[in-house]
DNA sequence: TCAAGTAACGGACAATTGTCCGCAAATCAT
DNA sequence: ATGATTTGCGGACAATTGTCCGTTACTTGA
Protein backbone atom coordinates (compact mmCIF):
# COMPACT_ATOMS: atom_id res chain seq x y z
CA UNK A 1 0.00 0.00 0.00
CA UNK A 2 2.33 2.70 1.29
CA UNK A 3 4.44 3.16 -2.09
CA UNK A 4 6.79 5.54 -0.29
CA UNK A 5 7.19 5.41 3.67
CA UNK A 6 4.90 7.73 5.91
CA UNK A 7 6.23 7.27 9.38
CA UNK A 8 10.12 8.40 10.12
CA UNK A 9 9.59 10.71 7.44
CA UNK A 10 10.00 13.80 10.22
CA UNK A 11 12.48 15.91 8.34
CA UNK A 12 11.00 15.27 4.96
CA UNK A 13 7.70 16.45 6.16
CA UNK A 14 9.16 19.34 7.62
CA UNK A 15 11.34 19.85 4.60
CA UNK A 16 7.81 19.86 2.65
CA UNK A 17 6.08 21.97 4.48
CA UNK A 18 8.81 24.47 4.43
CA UNK A 19 9.21 24.46 0.85
CA UNK A 20 5.49 24.10 0.27
CA UNK A 21 5.19 27.37 2.69
CA UNK A 22 7.62 29.37 0.71
CA UNK A 23 6.63 28.79 -2.37
CA UNK A 24 2.49 29.53 -1.42
CA UNK A 25 4.11 32.87 -0.01
CA UNK A 26 6.04 33.87 -2.74
CA UNK A 27 3.20 33.41 -4.64
CA UNK A 28 0.03 35.25 -3.17
CA UNK A 29 2.02 37.01 -0.04
CA UNK A 30 2.07 36.30 3.51
CA UNK A 31 -0.83 37.40 4.46
CA UNK A 32 -2.53 35.71 2.04
CA UNK A 33 -1.97 32.05 2.56
CA UNK A 34 -3.74 30.47 5.52
CA UNK A 35 -2.52 27.51 7.54
CA UNK A 36 -4.88 25.05 6.02
CA UNK A 37 -3.73 26.03 2.21
CA UNK A 38 -0.28 25.28 3.26
CA UNK A 39 -1.20 21.81 5.17
CA UNK A 40 -3.46 20.77 2.25
CA UNK A 41 -1.14 21.89 -0.35
CA UNK A 42 2.02 20.07 1.51
CA UNK A 43 -0.70 17.33 1.82
CA UNK A 44 -0.49 16.55 5.48
CA UNK A 45 -3.31 17.12 8.60
CA UNK A 46 -3.69 20.53 10.38
CA UNK A 47 -2.95 18.67 13.80
CA UNK A 48 0.56 17.88 11.86
CA UNK A 49 0.89 21.92 10.60
CA UNK A 50 0.24 22.42 14.78
CA UNK A 51 2.34 20.40 16.71
CA UNK A 52 4.90 21.14 14.61
CA UNK A 53 4.22 25.33 14.28
CA UNK A 54 2.67 26.87 17.63
CA UNK A 55 1.12 29.15 14.85
CA UNK A 56 1.77 31.17 11.56
CA UNK A 57 3.53 33.06 13.17
CA UNK A 58 5.93 30.27 14.49
CA UNK A 59 6.50 28.66 11.06
CA UNK A 60 7.33 32.35 9.70
CA UNK A 61 9.76 32.31 12.24
CA UNK A 62 11.36 28.50 11.06
CA UNK A 63 11.34 29.82 7.51
CA UNK A 64 13.51 32.40 8.65
CA UNK A 65 15.62 30.43 10.29
CA UNK A 66 17.80 29.66 7.27
CA UNK A 67 17.90 32.83 5.95
CA UNK A 68 18.68 34.43 9.08
CA UNK A 69 21.73 31.90 8.85
CA UNK A 70 22.80 34.31 5.87
CA UNK A 71 22.75 36.79 7.78
CA UNK A 72 24.90 35.02 11.00
CA UNK A 73 27.44 33.88 8.68
CA UNK A 74 27.52 37.20 7.21
CA UNK A 75 27.87 39.11 10.44
CA UNK A 76 30.61 36.53 11.83
CA UNK A 77 32.51 36.30 8.47
CA UNK A 78 32.67 40.42 8.49
CA UNK A 79 33.42 40.65 12.45
CA UNK A 80 36.66 37.83 12.04
CA UNK A 81 37.94 39.61 9.36
CA UNK A 82 37.79 42.88 10.77
CA UNK A 83 40.42 43.09 13.53
CA UNK A 84 41.77 46.03 12.92
CA UNK A 85 38.59 48.36 12.61
CA UNK A 86 37.32 50.13 15.30
CA UNK A 87 34.24 48.76 17.29
CA UNK A 88 32.54 51.88 16.22
CA UNK A 89 32.50 50.84 12.57
CA UNK A 90 31.86 47.00 13.59
CA UNK A 91 28.78 48.08 15.22
CA UNK A 92 27.87 50.27 12.22
CA UNK A 93 28.04 47.83 9.42
CA UNK A 94 26.42 45.45 11.67
CA UNK A 95 23.08 47.25 12.40
CA UNK A 96 23.74 48.11 8.46
CA UNK A 97 23.65 44.27 7.74
CA UNK A 98 20.71 44.01 10.37
CA UNK A 99 18.76 46.27 8.85
CA UNK A 100 19.29 45.05 4.94
CA UNK A 101 18.38 41.95 6.33
CA UNK A 102 14.98 43.34 7.69
CA UNK A 103 14.44 45.25 4.53
CA UNK A 104 14.65 41.62 2.75
CA UNK A 105 12.42 40.77 4.57
CA UNK A 106 9.80 42.98 6.10
CA UNK A 107 6.47 40.79 5.56
CA UNK A 108 8.00 37.80 7.29
CA UNK A 109 9.07 39.62 10.45
CA UNK A 110 5.89 41.46 10.65
CA UNK A 111 3.65 38.31 10.72
CA UNK A 112 6.14 37.17 13.50
CA UNK A 113 5.54 40.11 15.26
CA UNK A 114 1.37 40.02 14.32
CA UNK A 115 1.44 36.52 16.44
CA UNK A 116 4.48 36.28 18.93
CA UNK A 117 2.34 37.98 21.36
CA UNK A 118 -1.21 38.63 20.54
CA UNK A 119 -2.35 35.22 20.70
CA UNK A 120 -2.44 33.71 23.97
CA UNK A 121 0.01 34.90 27.04
CA UNK A 122 0.82 31.67 27.42
CA UNK A 123 4.36 33.13 25.45
CA UNK A 124 4.55 30.12 22.99
CA UNK A 125 7.59 31.91 21.35
CA UNK A 126 8.07 34.93 22.59
CA UNK A 127 9.72 36.90 19.75
CA UNK A 128 12.61 38.51 22.61
CA UNK A 129 13.69 34.98 22.93
CA UNK A 130 14.32 33.56 19.55
CA UNK A 131 17.58 32.52 18.59
CA UNK A 132 17.65 35.26 15.94
CA UNK A 133 16.67 37.89 18.22
CA UNK A 134 19.13 36.41 20.95
CA UNK A 135 21.94 36.23 18.78
CA UNK A 136 21.74 39.97 17.15
CA UNK A 137 20.82 41.44 20.41
CA UNK A 138 23.91 39.60 22.15
CA UNK A 139 26.37 41.01 19.54
CA UNK A 140 25.26 44.24 19.46
CA UNK A 141 25.42 44.53 23.63
CA UNK A 142 29.10 42.64 22.95
CA UNK A 143 30.11 45.49 20.92
CA UNK A 144 28.65 48.13 22.88
CA UNK A 145 30.37 46.51 25.82
CA UNK A 146 33.38 46.72 24.25
CA UNK A 147 33.44 50.41 23.21
CA UNK A 148 32.68 51.08 26.62
CA UNK A 149 35.37 49.18 27.84
CA UNK A 150 37.94 51.04 25.55
CA UNK A 151 36.49 54.16 26.67
CA UNK A 152 35.48 54.38 23.30
CA UNK A 153 31.66 55.16 23.85
CA UNK A 154 29.73 56.32 26.71
CA UNK A 155 29.21 54.01 29.76
CA UNK A 156 25.27 53.35 28.95
CA UNK A 157 23.67 50.05 29.88
CA UNK A 158 24.47 48.16 26.89
CA UNK A 159 21.66 45.41 27.57
CA UNK A 160 18.94 48.18 27.64
CA UNK A 161 20.99 50.27 24.78
CA UNK A 162 20.97 46.68 22.44
CA UNK A 163 17.53 46.18 23.21
CA UNK A 164 16.32 50.05 22.50
CA UNK A 165 18.33 50.07 19.44
CA UNK A 166 16.69 47.13 18.01
CA UNK A 167 13.43 47.70 18.63
CA UNK A 168 13.59 51.21 17.58
CA UNK A 169 14.11 49.72 13.78
CA UNK A 170 11.48 47.45 13.93
CA UNK A 171 9.36 45.87 10.97
CA UNK A 172 6.35 47.95 11.62
CA UNK A 173 7.68 51.19 11.86
CA UNK A 174 10.48 50.40 9.23
CA UNK A 175 7.43 49.48 6.56
CA UNK A 176 5.51 52.88 7.68
CA UNK A 177 8.83 55.10 7.39
CA UNK A 178 9.58 53.23 4.03
CA UNK A 179 5.85 53.08 2.47
CA UNK A 180 3.62 55.92 3.89
CA UNK A 181 6.62 58.53 4.18
CA UNK A 182 9.11 57.25 1.40
CA UNK A 183 12.46 57.10 3.12
CA UNK A 184 14.68 54.81 1.28
CA UNK A 185 16.73 52.22 2.60
CA UNK A 186 19.90 53.90 2.37
CA UNK A 187 18.07 56.95 4.22
CA UNK A 188 16.60 55.04 7.59
CA UNK A 189 20.31 53.98 7.64
CA UNK A 190 22.08 56.74 6.91
CA UNK A 191 19.62 58.56 9.95
CA UNK A 192 19.76 55.81 12.54
CA UNK A 193 23.03 55.64 12.23
CA UNK A 194 23.56 59.50 13.00
CA UNK A 195 21.33 59.94 15.05
CA UNK A 196 21.40 56.91 17.43
CA UNK A 197 24.67 55.42 17.18
CA UNK A 198 26.78 58.11 16.64
CA UNK A 199 26.23 59.08 19.91
CA UNK A 200 27.11 56.31 21.87
CA UNK A 201 30.46 57.41 20.74
CA UNK A 202 32.63 60.11 22.35
CA UNK B 1 -44.21 48.84 19.74
CA UNK B 2 -40.93 51.08 20.49
CA UNK B 3 -40.56 51.47 24.38
CA UNK B 4 -37.69 53.67 23.44
CA UNK B 5 -36.50 54.97 20.20
CA UNK B 6 -34.40 52.49 18.48
CA UNK B 7 -32.54 55.19 16.02
CA UNK B 8 -31.08 58.02 16.09
CA UNK B 9 -29.16 56.43 19.61
CA UNK B 10 -25.94 56.57 17.68
CA UNK B 11 -24.08 58.15 20.25
CA UNK B 12 -26.13 56.13 23.09
CA UNK B 13 -25.63 52.75 21.63
CA UNK B 14 -21.84 53.73 21.14
CA UNK B 15 -21.37 54.67 24.84
CA UNK B 16 -23.16 51.55 25.80
CA UNK B 17 -20.70 49.65 23.75
CA UNK B 18 -17.60 51.12 25.59
CA UNK B 19 -19.20 50.94 28.60
CA UNK B 20 -19.60 47.62 28.19
CA UNK B 21 -16.28 46.92 26.92
CA UNK B 22 -14.63 48.79 29.40
CA UNK B 23 -16.27 47.00 32.16
CA UNK B 24 -16.03 43.25 30.30
CA UNK B 25 -12.09 43.97 29.78
CA UNK B 26 -11.39 44.99 33.27
CA UNK B 27 -13.48 41.93 34.14
CA UNK B 28 -11.54 38.83 32.32
CA UNK B 29 -8.61 41.02 30.41
CA UNK B 30 -8.07 42.27 27.31
CA UNK B 31 -7.03 39.26 25.43
CA UNK B 32 -10.07 37.25 26.45
CA UNK B 33 -12.94 38.96 25.72
CA UNK B 34 -14.52 38.56 22.24
CA UNK B 35 -16.14 41.12 19.96
CA UNK B 36 -19.19 39.12 20.05
CA UNK B 37 -19.00 38.71 23.32
CA UNK B 38 -19.08 42.58 23.85
CA UNK B 39 -22.17 42.63 21.25
CA UNK B 40 -23.91 40.46 23.13
CA UNK B 41 -23.69 42.23 26.39
CA UNK B 42 -23.96 45.48 25.34
CA UNK B 43 -27.51 44.23 23.44
CA UNK B 44 -26.41 44.97 20.11
CA UNK B 45 -25.37 42.66 17.02
CA UNK B 46 -22.02 41.89 15.65
CA UNK B 47 -22.67 44.50 12.57
CA UNK B 48 -23.08 46.99 14.57
CA UNK B 49 -20.00 46.46 15.99
CA UNK B 50 -18.00 45.81 13.01
CA UNK B 51 -19.40 49.09 11.43
CA UNK B 52 -18.24 51.28 13.67
CA UNK B 53 -15.05 49.80 15.03
CA UNK B 54 -13.42 47.94 12.39
CA UNK B 55 -11.41 45.89 14.56
CA UNK B 56 -10.79 45.11 17.98
CA UNK B 57 -7.34 47.51 18.26
CA UNK B 58 -10.19 49.96 16.38
CA UNK B 59 -12.40 50.00 19.39
CA UNK B 60 -9.09 49.66 21.85
CA UNK B 61 -8.25 52.66 19.84
CA UNK B 62 -11.25 54.60 20.76
CA UNK B 63 -11.78 53.16 24.32
CA UNK B 64 -7.93 54.68 24.71
CA UNK B 65 -9.30 58.21 23.42
CA UNK B 66 -10.76 59.44 26.38
CA UNK B 67 -7.67 58.31 28.27
CA UNK B 68 -5.42 59.48 26.18
CA UNK B 69 -7.13 63.07 26.06
CA UNK B 70 -5.36 63.14 29.52
CA UNK B 71 -2.28 62.92 28.77
CA UNK B 72 -2.63 65.48 25.93
CA UNK B 73 -4.22 67.67 28.68
CA UNK B 74 -1.25 66.81 30.57
CA UNK B 75 1.48 67.91 28.24
CA UNK B 76 -0.63 70.87 27.22
CA UNK B 77 -0.77 72.18 30.46
CA UNK B 78 3.02 71.74 31.16
CA UNK B 79 4.18 73.04 27.96
CA UNK B 80 1.90 76.02 28.26
CA UNK B 81 3.09 76.96 31.81
CA UNK B 82 6.94 76.02 31.27
CA UNK B 83 7.57 78.97 29.32
CA UNK B 84 11.37 79.46 30.81
CA UNK B 85 12.23 75.75 30.97
CA UNK B 86 15.10 74.70 28.31
CA UNK B 87 13.01 72.70 25.49
CA UNK B 88 15.66 69.61 26.19
CA UNK B 89 13.93 69.79 29.63
CA UNK B 90 10.51 69.65 28.16
CA UNK B 91 11.87 67.04 25.84
CA UNK B 92 12.28 64.67 28.80
CA UNK B 93 9.30 65.74 30.77
CA UNK B 94 6.99 64.63 27.47
CA UNK B 95 9.00 61.27 27.15
CA UNK B 96 8.34 60.98 30.66
CA UNK B 97 4.79 61.39 30.73
CA UNK B 98 4.76 59.70 27.81
CA UNK B 99 6.30 56.48 29.61
CA UNK B 100 3.68 56.38 32.38
CA UNK B 101 1.15 56.34 30.15
CA UNK B 102 2.08 53.29 28.42
CA UNK B 103 2.28 51.62 31.48
CA UNK B 104 -0.95 52.53 32.60
CA UNK B 105 -2.29 51.12 29.09
CA UNK B 106 0.31 48.58 27.51
CA UNK B 107 -2.30 46.24 26.99
CA UNK B 108 -4.77 48.19 25.71
CA UNK B 109 -1.72 49.26 23.08
CA UNK B 110 -0.94 45.80 22.34
CA UNK B 111 -4.54 44.87 20.90
CA UNK B 112 -4.03 47.81 19.05
CA UNK B 113 -0.29 47.19 17.46
CA UNK B 114 -1.87 43.63 16.87
CA UNK B 115 -4.83 44.45 15.01
CA UNK B 116 -3.34 47.88 13.57
CA UNK B 117 -1.44 46.45 10.33
CA UNK B 118 -1.56 42.07 10.96
CA UNK B 119 -5.33 41.88 9.48
CA UNK B 120 -5.94 42.85 6.32
CA UNK B 121 -3.53 45.25 4.68
CA UNK B 122 -6.40 47.74 3.38
CA UNK B 123 -4.75 49.90 5.98
CA UNK B 124 -7.99 50.32 8.38
CA UNK B 125 -6.80 52.39 10.67
CA UNK B 126 -2.96 52.55 10.68
CA UNK B 127 -1.95 53.32 14.11
CA UNK B 128 1.10 55.80 12.85
CA UNK B 129 -1.93 57.71 11.47
CA UNK B 130 -4.15 57.73 14.31
CA UNK B 131 -4.98 60.93 16.33
CA UNK B 132 -2.78 59.91 19.26
CA UNK B 133 0.00 58.81 17.69
CA UNK B 134 0.27 62.44 15.08
CA UNK B 135 -0.28 64.20 18.16
CA UNK B 136 2.92 62.73 19.74
CA UNK B 137 4.96 62.60 17.14
CA UNK B 138 4.12 65.98 16.03
CA UNK B 139 4.76 67.66 19.46
CA UNK B 140 8.18 65.84 19.54
CA UNK B 141 9.40 66.58 16.21
CA UNK B 142 8.21 70.56 17.07
CA UNK B 143 10.13 70.12 20.56
CA UNK B 144 13.16 69.14 18.71
CA UNK B 145 12.87 71.67 15.68
CA UNK B 146 12.84 74.26 18.22
CA UNK B 147 15.99 72.66 19.98
CA UNK B 148 17.66 72.70 16.94
CA UNK B 149 16.64 76.03 15.37
CA UNK B 150 18.47 77.54 18.85
CA UNK B 151 21.11 75.34 18.52
CA UNK B 152 20.76 73.67 21.64
CA UNK B 153 20.29 70.46 19.39
CA UNK B 154 22.53 68.45 17.09
CA UNK B 155 21.42 69.64 13.54
CA UNK B 156 19.51 66.09 12.92
CA UNK B 157 16.30 64.43 10.62
CA UNK B 158 13.38 65.51 13.63
CA UNK B 159 10.52 64.04 11.57
CA UNK B 160 13.00 60.79 11.69
CA UNK B 161 13.86 60.84 14.55
CA UNK B 162 10.39 61.35 16.45
CA UNK B 163 9.68 58.81 14.66
CA UNK B 164 12.19 56.37 16.05
CA UNK B 165 12.40 57.34 19.49
CA UNK B 166 8.63 56.28 19.70
CA UNK B 167 9.66 53.23 18.35
CA UNK B 168 12.35 52.56 20.88
CA UNK B 169 9.56 52.39 23.12
CA UNK B 170 6.57 50.55 21.94
CA UNK B 171 4.51 48.79 24.04
CA UNK B 172 6.48 45.60 22.96
CA UNK B 173 9.67 46.13 23.93
CA UNK B 174 8.11 47.89 26.69
CA UNK B 175 6.56 44.66 28.13
CA UNK B 176 9.24 42.50 27.70
CA UNK B 177 11.91 44.74 29.54
CA UNK B 178 9.21 44.53 32.43
CA UNK B 179 7.99 41.73 32.75
CA UNK B 180 10.83 39.34 31.30
CA UNK B 181 14.19 41.53 31.85
CA UNK B 182 12.92 43.12 35.09
CA UNK B 183 13.20 46.59 34.49
CA UNK B 184 11.22 48.84 36.43
CA UNK B 185 9.64 51.58 34.47
CA UNK B 186 12.28 54.37 36.02
CA UNK B 187 14.56 52.29 35.61
CA UNK B 188 13.33 52.55 31.95
CA UNK B 189 12.96 56.37 31.57
CA UNK B 190 16.16 56.64 32.84
CA UNK B 191 17.99 54.70 30.40
CA UNK B 192 16.07 55.90 27.92
CA UNK B 193 16.44 59.65 28.54
CA UNK B 194 20.33 59.15 29.05
CA UNK B 195 21.04 57.71 26.17
CA UNK B 196 19.34 58.45 23.52
CA UNK B 197 17.77 62.24 24.39
CA UNK B 198 20.75 63.35 26.16
CA UNK B 199 23.00 62.91 23.38
CA UNK B 200 20.79 64.40 20.73
CA UNK B 201 21.65 68.06 22.85
CA UNK B 202 25.19 69.43 22.74
C1' DT C 1 6.80 -13.50 13.54
C1' DC C 2 3.28 -11.63 16.03
C1' DA C 3 1.12 -9.18 19.74
C1' DA C 4 1.31 -5.22 22.73
C1' DG C 5 2.70 -0.57 23.20
C1' DT C 6 3.91 3.96 21.50
C1' DA C 7 4.22 7.84 18.52
C1' DA C 8 2.12 10.84 15.66
C1' DC C 9 -0.97 11.71 11.55
C1' DG C 10 -5.03 13.91 9.94
C1' DG C 11 -9.56 15.37 9.81
C1' DA C 12 -13.52 16.83 12.43
C1' DC C 13 -14.68 20.45 15.57
C1' DA C 14 -14.71 24.70 18.40
C1' DA C 15 -13.79 29.60 18.84
C1' DT C 16 -13.10 34.04 16.97
C1' DT C 17 -12.81 37.54 13.52
C1' DG C 18 -14.93 39.85 9.90
C1' DT C 19 -18.80 40.17 5.93
C1' DC C 20 -23.27 40.51 3.90
C1' DC C 21 -27.93 41.35 3.19
C1' DG C 22 -32.94 41.24 4.44
C1' DC C 23 -35.80 44.06 6.89
C1' DA C 24 -37.31 47.50 10.04
C1' DA C 25 -37.23 52.28 11.40
C1' DA C 26 -36.88 57.08 10.38
C1' DT C 27 -37.30 60.87 7.12
C1' DC C 28 -39.17 63.18 3.31
C1' DA C 29 -42.28 64.66 -0.34
C1' DT C 30 -46.57 65.42 -2.03
C1' DA D 1 -51.32 60.96 6.21
C1' DT D 2 -49.25 57.81 3.11
C1' DG D 3 -46.13 56.04 -0.12
C1' DA D 4 -41.07 56.37 -1.52
C1' DT D 5 -36.42 56.58 -0.17
C1' DT D 6 -32.73 56.26 2.81
C1' DT D 7 -30.35 54.73 6.84
C1' DG D 8 -28.53 51.31 9.46
C1' DC D 9 -29.58 47.29 12.77
C1' DG D 10 -28.65 42.58 13.62
C1' DG D 11 -28.20 37.85 12.86
C1' DA D 12 -26.74 34.39 9.66
C1' DC D 13 -22.64 33.12 7.27
C1' DA D 14 -17.80 32.65 5.65
C1' DA D 15 -12.93 32.35 6.70
C1' DT D 16 -9.20 31.43 9.70
C1' DT D 17 -6.89 29.96 13.80
C1' DG D 18 -6.14 26.50 17.01
C1' DT D 19 -7.68 21.83 19.60
C1' DC D 20 -8.78 17.06 20.22
C1' DC D 21 -9.03 12.37 19.59
C1' DG D 22 -9.70 8.11 16.82
C1' DT D 23 -6.82 5.60 13.95
C1' DT D 24 -2.88 4.14 11.69
C1' DA D 25 1.98 3.27 11.11
C1' DC D 26 6.19 2.05 13.39
C1' DT D 27 8.80 -0.31 17.49
C1' DT D 28 9.86 -3.47 20.91
C1' DG D 29 9.89 -7.94 23.32
C1' DA D 30 9.44 -12.84 23.39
Amino acid sequence: MPDHTLRRDDDKISASILQTTESLFSKYGVENVSMHQIAKTAKVGQGTMYRRYANKGDLCMDLMKENFQDLQDSVRHYLENAGSISVKEKLFAVFKKQLYFLERHSRLFETIHSFSTSTCESAKTNFYEAPPYVFMHTLIRSLLEEAIRAEAARPVNADFTAHTLMASINPKVYIFLKKEKGYTTDEIIDNFSRTFLEPLFF
